[in-house]
DNA sequence: TCATAACCTTACGTTGACGTTAACGTAATA
DNA sequence: TATTACGTTAACGTCAACGTAAGGTTATGA
């Protein structure tokens, strides 16, 4: 894409997929249901570095077993826009409880690698025991 | 449930279910794909302390976002049975990619968190902002 | 100029992980 | 004895998160 004018590093939808290993179809999804709004040259995308940013938050999300819905949520706790002091207390609610899904993450990852670690012990010793067969 | 010959702790679907926060549902699910195989009493079934740490570790998987799948992978890793060489070795693969993935975890939820505490001293500061309004 | 690549929209299909309903059996209890 | 509680199978429904055509437009390099 020669890029004339306005080079603040834009990306098409192809490139953009291709860094994150995703496909078309997953952009447009995300555009659908209001997770990325990149702007148009005509009809086709342009990303921005910002748009760039939030589709890699959702694959962090989804790394860690996210739905979709709980990105949004994530990724609207950075911009808190409309200032309702109730809504400010909510949204410290919901960022605490992120937090501790976090943590109980934290801890099962803890666990399941120490069972991997266990388990591959297991596998080594038995490679030893066998010589034979 | 009177126990009145072999009290080697043995659990009703509901207790088991009431135990882990599930629906009868989703153990009747895990027996029909194969991840649960409690055995019967007549028709009813009858869950084991394994089959209750089998429950436990699928739904630790869950919390990481792991798919059944994954987690029935996982599982199989503890017991190597058929021990086959090529076998062994590829299991080894297998934990060490799970490894891997789980150390990417901790990592996205290491900058998940500091985005999260960033975000609510955001909103702390914004309500200490809003005396007003 | 012309083919091919890259973009688009629309829309139906699929998969995983259950929810839900129907229709029924069994066992204790008032 | 009748109701209540708990168990069963079978089968259709649902929701999220895309996959997969089909058919059409635009951009670009040979």
């Amino acid at each position: 894409m020669t890029d004339i004018v306005t080079s603040s590093t834009k990306y098409s939808i192809t490139d953009l997929c291709k860094e994150f290993g995703v496909t078309t179809r997953t952009a447009r999804y995300y555009e659908d249901i209001g997770l990325l709004s990149p702007s148009r040259h005509g009809q086709t995308r342009v990303y921005s570095a910002a748009d760039r940013t939030r589709l890699r938050l959702i694959l962090r999300g989804k790394r860690l077993g996210l739905s979709l819905e709980d990105s949004r949520q994530i990724i609207n706790m950075y911009e808190p826009g409309k200032t309702n002091i109730d809504q400010l207390n909510s949204l410290i609610d919901a960022i605490r409880q992120q937090r501790d899904k976090l943590n109980q993450q934290l801890d099962d990852i803890g666990n399941l690698l120490k069972d991997l670690n266990k388990a591959e012990a297991n596998c080594i010793e038995a490679l030893k025991t066998n010589g034979d067969k």
